[in-house]
DNA sequence: AGTGCGCGGTGATGAGGGTCACGCTCCCGT
DNA sequence: ACGGGAGCGTGACCCTCATCACCGCGCACT
């Protein structure tokens, strides 16, 4: 039950989504602010009475972080709240003893360091760019003023923070519901495609994780993750052609998913 | 893994903190409105401005329920939010298989049923009354205009969901960072005996949960959590004597938490 | 080309802990 | 008084999965 991280270091990734690509230094800014490009999950401040977008863009400001990058580490005061513009970032928890935990990964358009900001209580996770990213920083006591003059946009945050409690309620039954670690693998293939509806139709996703990542996201080790893999791909639930997984039979993910 | 729960039906209390007994019969409406009565932990709803809590004791309705009560269960639409007066409340969630996890427990003066009221989606959790409990009911729809009208309650109600969000967090790392049972139990006597801060002095604390729901609440299975008991007995780290607690060494037992 | 490193794949091993199967002690209802 | 049920205690068994120790591959360097 213990997660060593194996590798501390900066992972090379072998994918990088052409999407994210920066192909500008480190450091340069090169979008004045992105509150006014397309959030694309979230459409976190739009329909906003007007004048109230335009302070947020006031108090943010937009820079460009490299792959590795740390936003914020766990424990550490809440400076305040970043909007990813681009990339995705990984929020991990680490405990006494190397063991690393992967909570959710934030992709572009979504707040990271909400709860820290809004509680004031240390950010409980640690922030690392996977890829280049290009992220909007808003400081703690602006954003704390902004919302309480602008009381659409903190009950916008509210619903913000349930899909981040969400997340974390997801995380807990990986963690605690599912059995055993083939329940957990099968379970994860399944949040992948979920966006996918039709049940026995082949799904295809792409694999963006490596084993290792995997393995923390579900409280498994490496090993485990790369076994269930092939495990799966023998009994024909799941297909892998380089970084493309396909999924043969949701039905039968689910069948395990149960067990 | 699997934490198959043995007994359906309701549970008899040993323990029942007196403070907490109802002497009123089921049903009978003891207090108009719990919104002013002392909210021990949150304080929820005051330094508003005023107008504001008489606005909430308008759309709010107090009952009480007996114990056993599910104020609502999983996948349900959610309602409504509820105000516990006094009394505990078990946030479960379970998983087709009959398993079982506890992920926190509700105490006077915290909502219940936020994440659903304030996103719409279904609640995820079953929430049931431990003791004869006395709670408020905000409708969803009223609550939700409440909080568009006062931008200052809104972010009151953004605090709270922290809260919440922070325990379900505890929750994760109970599940995937404390790698042995061992590990488990003790930090779960750590927080039980949290508000005490000396390290060393023995610390004392009322234990109101089974051994059963102990195990659901640190994903385990009853007999472990029997057994380390015992062990912890053992190794002069705890005593108990009926249903007090004492925490001889906070030290030792944080030590078993990092291993 | 060579070398290093990150990543995936696999076997052997062992322990942790879930499960089953009991027995015991309270406490409650009748 | 006597079930009966809820909760605790404990032993035996055995399966899962973490761990260690490898290897091979491919990419990115210089």
């Amino acid at each position: 039950m213990v997660y060593r991280i194996r590798v501390i270091s900066r992972k090379k990734r072998r994918i990088m989504p052409s999407a994210y690509a920066m192909r500008t230094p480190y450091g340069l800014q090169v979008i004045e602010s992105c509150l006014s490009c397309p959030m694309v999950k979230d459409r976190l401040f739009c329909n906003l009475p007007p004048g109230a977008v335009e302070g947020l863009d006031a108090i943010s400001s937009s820079s460009t972080y490299p792959k590795g990058a740390l936003l914020f580490v766990e424990g550490q005061e809440p400076r305040g709240v970043f909007v990813i513009c681009n990339g995705r970032v990984k929020l991990s928890a680490g405990s006494a003893g190397g063991k690393s935990l992967i909570l959710r990964i934030a992709e572009a358009g979504e707040l990271v360091g909400i709860p820290g900001t809004i509680s004031g209580q240390p950010y409980e996770v640690t922030a690392e760019a996977l890829e280049p990213i290009q992220a909007n920083f808003i400081p703690r006591e602006e954003f704390l003023r902004f919302l309480r003059t602008h009381g659409d946009a903190a009950l916008r945050v509210a619903e913000i923070l349930c899909r981040v409690y969400q997340a974390t309620y997801q995380e807990v039954k990986y963690l605690g519901l599912s059995g055993s670690a083939e329940g957990k693998v099968a379970r994860f293939l399944l949040d992948l495609t979920h966006s996918c509806a039709q049940d026995n139709e082949p799904v295809r996703a792409t694999l963006t994780l490596t084993h290792e990542e995997i393995a923390q996201m579900i409280g498994a080790s490496r090993e485990t993750v790369t076994r269930l893999f092939a495990s799966f791909k023998k009994k024909r639930l799941i297909e892998i052609h380089g970084s493309t997984l396909v999924v043969k039979s949701r039905a039968n993910l689910e069948k395990l998913v149960k067990a």
